[in-house]
DNA sequence: GAAAAACTGTGATTCAAGTCAAATCATCTA
DNA sequence: TAGATGATTTGACTTGAATCACAGTTTTTC
């Protein structure tokens, strides 16, 4: 049996090594003591700073806590803080005037959100919701700016991070402009397998943040074509389903050539 | 005849105010005697300099000519440079590995581009060609670093454009992630009439800055798809073209509801 | 200004993904 | 653990964009 394996700590373990993860174990219970440093100093873009900046940044933040499926914002709305996420996993999307959504990030422990409101007064992007019982860390709007006319460093991390994530939105731009829907699905499993994978003597094991109408609503399809491609992956011996929340990806290779290939049958 | 108002830039001056090309002429005029202070200037992220720190900033400038279809630099090269568009517009494209291209931005006069790669050593994401002649002005990276330490506030500044272009990316992927093709065409003219139209009295004509293959290129979809949906907006009475290179909006009113509707006809 | 080259428009056909409908499976709750 | 609920899979059919082919048009070049 996998499942023992199988919970997203471990999985971060395998692939990535411990330091996040201890530092993780540390936060959550810096947490429960009231404290923030470890929290803020798990962001990127706090990274440069010592203890007595931590800590002062830190006494600026306001803790919250949410049930999956609460909404931490939505589109449209004014926002006036910085958003760490603490604990658990969101995912944040826009809805379409047809009344899809089309989900342009999911974001886990330790990544921010919220950046382009702190300046000047943006309303919400997109619809941020809890995907499992999520903890956030707000910062507010005033303090980040204090913060970066003192910490010119914290601005080019800001910076850093800003870049990496227009990176990202021009690869899947990229992605979503391509005809083949398996070289998409192909590589959104791979980007899944980095991301919330863990090694397995068989190959790499994901543990799915979404379901398969999520992964259609990230990938601007419908779910029976999700389902339809994965059966076709089964069958080819490219992955193995493992209830419907797990993938085991078995054939890693082919999947990278779908993925690259972009025409794949 | 429509030819006499259809040059770029009193198109701009319609719509925008003839502020920003006043600058732009006197910009072009000092690139001519060699100084680059109001360049710069043109660029918002330098906009909050007082005029000696403008002057320090010019005198680090690199100006560098292109003709149409040049490339100014490739996908994966290595680039120590901020490069700000002083005239002309430029594509930005990444190339799939069928060969096609997924243009994603089109730059024009006082764009910059180029930021990602200002921290880290990360390589060009994408590819620029230059879409007719063009003088660019290369900023090196050691200054613009130099620069951020000292001025915090540029670097608020280039967290807000990086913000803006953040925000603009996720719209064309919400509408890339949309089916219908009918609603991408009419948001791309939308699109387009903002930046590249000129109101006249049956409308606003559009100067295309792409070849319907351009235009395909942007939305994901193949040059005959573009040209019979541009037909059958024709005989719908929404558009007008005017020869290849030019496109009237007489119905804006459809257009909008089209781009909205995102299922249209 | 004529020839060449590149771009554009249109028709016929194909094919992949969408839609609608129903059955099966997984999971949650009492 | 059984039943209820929701999610997933599968099938049949439809649709709309891609592809292929070619004619017409515009732009470039010499």
């Amino acid at each position: 049996m996998y499942t023992q394996r199988v919970s997203l700590e471990p999985i971060r373990y395998v692939l990535y090594g411990i330091t996040e993860r201890k530092t993780m174990a540390n936060c959550r219970r810096c947490a429960i003591h009231g404290g923030h440093a470890f929290c803020v100093r798990r962001v990127p873009v706090f990274a440069a700073l010592d203890d007595k900046e931590l800590s002062h940044v830190a006494s600026h933040i306001h803790q919250r806590t949410y049930q999956k499926g609460d909404i931490l914002f939505l589109e449209g709305e004014p926002l006036h803080a910085l958003i760490i996420i603490h604990t658990g996993s969101v995912k944040a999307y826009k809805t379409t005037p047809d009344g899809r959504e089309q989900i342009l990030y999911l974001f886990q422990t330790g990544d921010f959100l919220g950046e382009q409101n702190l300046f000047e007064n943006h309303n919400a992007s997109y619809t941020v919701e809890a995907l499992e019982n999520v903890i956030t860390c707000a910062f507010s709007r005033d303090s980040f700016q204090a913060l970066l006319l003192e910490h010119p460093v914290i601005a080019i991390k800001t910076i850093e991070e800003l870049s990496k994530r227009i990176a990202q939105l021009e690869n899947t731009l990229k992605s979503l402009g391509v005809r083949s829907v398996d070289g998409r699905i192909a590589a959104l499993l791979m980007d899944y397998a980095e991301r919330f994978g863990a090694i397995v003597p068989e190959g790499v094991l994901i543990q799915l943040p979404l379901s398969r109408e999520g992964i259609a609503n990230q990938l601007g399809i419908t779910r029976e074509t999700v389902s339809r491609k994965l059966s076709r992956m089964e069958n080819g011996g490219v992955i193995r389903t493992v209830g419907s929340k797990r993938i085991l990806i078995l054939d890693r290779q082919t999947l990278e050539t779908t993925a690259n290939q972009m025409n794949a049958i």
